[in-house]
RNA sequence: CGGGGCGUAGCGCAGCCCGGUUAGCGCACCUGGUUUGGGACCAGGGGGUCGCAGGUUCGAAUCCUGCCGCCCCGACCA
């Protein structure tokens, strides 16, 4: 039951103003992504082309969604450790699709070593320290962790491996866009290598289905697990398993990955181990990642005209208490009682801010606290003290009340749940609402094109015409959903027959 | 890499076509006062290599040439 039915009403109508210069979703919904992103303080464009600055209250809540993944890989029996920044050239070329997919957009390394130019014009490089072998800043660490594997593993009994790294990565990328697609990123790229084909696979459903928890339950976003096309698929995996969300705009945003590597990378790196019979046999891989681009998903997933909208769960404050004061008396008054609140917060593992500024009116931090999509605020003015209650407002909603102060703690908790919940449904009407039956190309193109969202498809299954549709349409299949059922069908591009409906959308 | 746009105070911009006071406005900042239940108000104040380098000119933010940087749109990608 909501907390709020519980309690005496005294407003109950959406009040939320036009935050201060943000742009309008529906007028410009990628200026609006970048302004939000700016404004609630999240990152910045910073002097490097294509890199950017996670601020500290961007960063605040990667660092709760790091700690929230970080422990879900822990109670699955993983653990962190740290692999080097720069990959040998030799190392990328030893897995051929690998080095396919990822030679376009490498940053290299050739000297070590800066010197004064002779015209003393400033530093230059020095071309008597040119190295050897190029570095490569590592896109991602399959090469650089497998050349290890190799020689942490001899027998069974060293295996399982399961490692994560949390690390920065670096993809020369044309067309950036904050946390959606920067040169450089942060993730978690987790390694695993396995004796047997089913554990390396069990490990990779596993992984994702960590992937899906999370994002669901705590990003309240609702996401389809499903399986690569050959295509889409991660150079050198033999299956690339992803979770799809589906952001405000109608645009697919890949969530994580999963790769069950077959056993490409023990075969490049060649990592074998003896089994029980003496064996020899290649050791079976997996690999999976998150990267800050959830950030991206989780403001597109819930934010509104007004700012940011965050779920209780990742939301570094989880309440914000606001005292209105004309004098010291008053704020001292007011202070008193919501130190107790806070406190009694603070036991229910709820995370509270009292912001006792007089450099800003009441009026200004409601709309600062609604920029940065913090999920309840309350607020106390001398009315309040008088009448013993407590201004609540849900962010999620725009909805005000004055609660009666006794007993606040727990409808507060239990409010922080129902908004969790309420965003999570949310998300999830309004995917179902955008995902389309599609049984034909034209009537696939009109739904892409005047109302864009998740299209369920029939496919043949073939290369060249997933190109084609991408070509024509800009689509791309997102995944074969795991939970599709068989059902006979013709691919609405090339009429053949197909055994079953594939995801498809325009993507992030 | 193509197409477009922008670089003037911390941020957002005007001024530039048509060269000529002391380069201006809003926000932010500082001081004082009044305020504080939805981004307060008044008064005063500080802050500028006009992206960089050349050139034209008595005189350049403004005209010319070159360079640099960033953003947006496309091709590539998570």
């Amino acid at each position: 039951m909501s907390p709020f039915t519980l309690s005496k009403v005294t407003k109950n109508v959406p009040n939320l103003k036009m935050a201060k210069g943000l742009p309008k979703r529906t007028e410009d919904y990628s200026l609006w992504y970048n302004e939000l992103v700016k404004k609630a303080d999240l990152a910045e464009h910073s002097a490097v082309r294509g890199c950017m600055v996670i601020k500290p209250y961007g960063f605040s809540i990667w660092e709760k969604m790091q700690s929230a993944m970080d422990q879900m890989f822990k109670d699955t029996g993983h653990s962190n450790a740290y692999f080097p920044l720069f990959v040998p050239k030799s190392y990328l070329s030893k897995e051929a699709d690998h080095v396919e997919g990822f030679a376009k957009e490498c940053a290299v390394v050739t000297h070590y070593r800066l010197k004064n130019a002779d015209d003393g014009s400033g530093l230059v490089v020095d071309p008597e320290a040119r190295l050897e072998e190029e570095l490569i800043v590592r896109p991602t660490s399959e090469t650089v962790i497998w050349s290890t594997y190799k020689n942490w593993i001899q027998s069974y009994r060293d295996l399982p491996i399961l490692v994560n790294q949390w690390a920065n990565v670096v993809r020369w990328e044309m067309r950036t866009r904050l946390f959606l697609r920067t040169t450089e990123f942060l993730w978690q790229e987790g390694h695993t290598a396995h004796a047997t084909r089913q554990e390396a696979i069990d490990e990779t459903t596993q992984m994702l289905n960590i992937y899906a928890d999370f994002a669901q339950d705590l990003m309240a976003m609702p996401v389809i697990k499903g399986v690569k096309t050959e295509s889409e698929r991660f150079p050198g995996a033999v299956d690339t398993y992803c979770i799809e969300a589906l952001m405000q705009d109608g645009k697919a945003l890949q969530a994580g990955t999963s790769h069950f590597l077959g056993q490409n990378f023990a075969k490049a790196f060649d990592v074998k181990f003896a089994g029980k019979d003496g064996k020899e046999e290649l050791v079976w891989g997996t690999s999976w990642g998150t990267s800050t681009r959830l950030m991206g998903a989780l403001i597109m997933a819930h934010s509104d005209d007004q700012g940011l909208v965050l779920p209780p769960k990742l939301a570094p404050i989880q309440v914000v208490m606001v005292p209105i004061f004309k004098s010291e008396e008053q704020l001292n008054a007011i202070r008193e009682v919501a130190d107790d609140i806070s406190s009694k917060l603070k036991a229910l593992g709820v995370s509270v801010k009292f912001d006792d500024r007089d450099t800003q009116s009441p009026g200004w931090k409601f709309a600062e606290y609604e920029l940065k999509g913090i999920p309840i605020r309350l607020a106390m003015g001398p009315r309040d003290l008088e009448n013993n209650t407590i201004e609540v407002a849900r962010r999620d909603t725009g909805e005000k009340q004055t609660l009666d102060i006794s007993g606040i703690e727990s409808r507060i908790n239990d409010l922080l749940d129902d908004i969790q919940s309420n965003i999570y449904q949310k998300a999830l009407n309004h995917r179902d609402q955008k995902t389309y039956t599609v049984d034909n190309y034209d009537g696939f193109k009109s739904v892409l094109d005047e109302k864009g969202g998740f299209i369920l498809a029939h496919w043949d299954g073939t290369a060249e015409t997933e190109a084609k549709i991408k070509e024509e349409t800009k689509a791309t299949i997102r995944c074969i959903p795991l939970k599709s059922k068989e059902e006979a069908g013709k691919c609405i591009y090339s009429n053949k027959s197909s055994k079953g409906r594939v995801l498809f959308a325009r993507a992030y």
